[in-house]
DNA sequence: TATGAATGAGGGTTCATTCAT
DNA sequence: CATGAATGAACCCTCATTCAT
């Protein structure tokens, strides 16, 4: 009258990654209990510790994967793009695309402890992320097609205005652009022509 | 061996509220306890309760504190401001240097249920925020300053940047924009002059 | 700027003890806190340490004084009736009437500790009233008005029944019998003449 | 170093209810601690939100279960009984041993508040064992048995010097009757035949 | 692999009591 | 006499984690 169900380790794991997705983005790290998770994943608890070492690994092992495929992704939509202009839209519009299919996962937890390691590899995620637009503007500059400016700071402003747009589905849903305004914006801004 | 500080009423309420900042802010609305607080705010765990209905109210409490703040300051900042373009830059840089003078407070924290009272005097105030912006764009265009543009979508963009600049502070110190730069982007953009 | 009310001591002990009595009769004794009694009487919560040195005393003081109160009663009711059956009729009906009229008052509360007080007047008084109905059942017998019987079982079914009675006023008020009928039963009995 | 011990589910379950009933008894609701509870069960805390919602549901539970068994026993006393007179003193004798047997229960809480779901129940058993009392004497009268008299009156006296034992038991042992003299009082009365 | 009963620290909150004013 | 801010133990309850099965 033991276990009922039986499946594959890859299975079950999978399942509660899907689960645990769902239940933190809905309930925040310390908002969701493992019970919860549990019981999305139609699991049992004890279930739960056969994959993850314990709440902090299942968390951090959700934020490597979303992150790990988000970067494979970025590496895809920009491999055969030379125009940097061309580029930086196409980027904006992936990360915005991307942000509103999995809104389901929202990468930001703030400076709750325990969850280092998820921060670390955040970390990670968003250097790798900004030197992507960096070298985009940098090849603008050099060919030309961009006026010359801190590739650094430009790239700063692009990353802090996806994030910002990560966190308005949040917390303002209203406040959501578009992206092609968005690259518009960042490409002409907003000054009329003399 | 009972109460040791005898403080006036303002003068506790005050104290607790710096404190509880800080701790909502380090670990967030539910990695807050209210020991926490009261140990930062060196009172009991009862007094806090003196001061403030239960937990959210005290959360709440700060929240809308923090908030009519920084309405005043951007009432303040742009009084008479004539010239957009100037008032754009200085709407920016009052924001980024608001947000790095007040890095405590993070005025956002996901999703978490039960805090229904801050999200809402935080969504009243995101939309002030919007609407500002919105109708220095406006009057940008109307007297030929700014170029066309949909001055509600250029309104969310900002707004986003600024939005990811704070949380930047959290999860990202090192991408922190200059608002110089960040001013200098939105108004010229970064496509070089033909 | 400090206190408001001057009154005398007398006063203010009687204000206290009757809103205490109101207060531990609806919520108990754990149930009814040292504010809620305060805030009845009008009074601060300082105030009422003035008066009784913790909650128990103010309790236990409660309870003597009602004690005493219907002690007293009982004496003057019964002090000039000769006739046992009608002093039986007058002590049932003077106990319930009582109970009736102050029904905001109920004299149990179960073992709840720290009450020892409370429960040992409570007990002098129990047994007070018992040896009333002895005395009055032993006259009966004596003098052949009344069968012969066990006074003291007797006089126990008595205070039970009124203990029930009062008892009743909380949990069941439909079943509150009429003091006549009472009187009746015990003196007459059920069963049919032969 | 967790958990120690290993039972079934319905072992943990009994413990903790006649744990609980003993300390609810001992305590009165408000004064009774989970943490008691838990100590006197041999459980931890948490092991009593295993079985029971919260404290009313223990509460509610234990009373439930007390009420159905006394109902049950009520029932299987009184089947083949025929003589009303008989019947009255089995009833009796029945209760008081009833309470003498479980006087680890009081089913009587006053009014303190949030147990509504136990008060329900225990209003309903009340009026049901009343009608039992009822039926009783109106067979008795109908049969020429009893003398003409009130049925619903007389149910409440009895019911109410019943309850009185129960009380008694907790705030004066020392004045509980024997049943047999009481069924003797309510059935031939005090008075001397004439 | 899988289960879920069991644990106990820790969460938010209340409240009798004290004492500087 | 009177006040009420302050205290801290204790309350009910949750939940990450373990382990016998």
């Amino acid at each position: 009258m033991i276990h009922v169900n039986k499946r594959s380790g890859m299975e079950s794991k999978k399942k509660i990654l899907v689960a645990a997705t769902k239940v933190f983005s809905d309930y925040g790290y310390k908002g969701a209990s493992m019970r919860m998770i549990a019981g999305a994943a139609g699991i049992s608890i004890g279930g739960l510790y056969l994959y993850f070492k314990n709440k902090e690994d299942l968390y951090g092992t959700l934020i490597r994967n979303r992150l790990d495929d988000l970067t494979e992704e970025t590496r895809e939509t920009l491999r055969d793009i030379q125009d940097p202009a061309e580029a930086m839209s196409t980027f904006i519009s992936m990360r915005v695309k991307y942000a509103r299919k999995h809104r389901e996962l929202i990468l930001v937890l703030g400076k709750e402890q325990a969850i280092t390691f998820g921060l670390k590899a955040k970390r990670k995620f968003f250097e790798d992320q900004r030197r992507v637009i960096e070298e985009i503007v940098r090849k603008g500059i050099t060919s030309g097609r961009f006026r010359s400016c801190d590739e650094s700071e430009v790239a700063k402003i692009i990353i802090c205005a996806l994030r910002g747009f990560i966190l308005s589905m949040i917390v303002e849903p209203d406040a959501l652009f578009s992206h092609e305004e968005c690259s518009n914006l960042i490409l002409k801004g907003i000054l009329a022509k003399k």
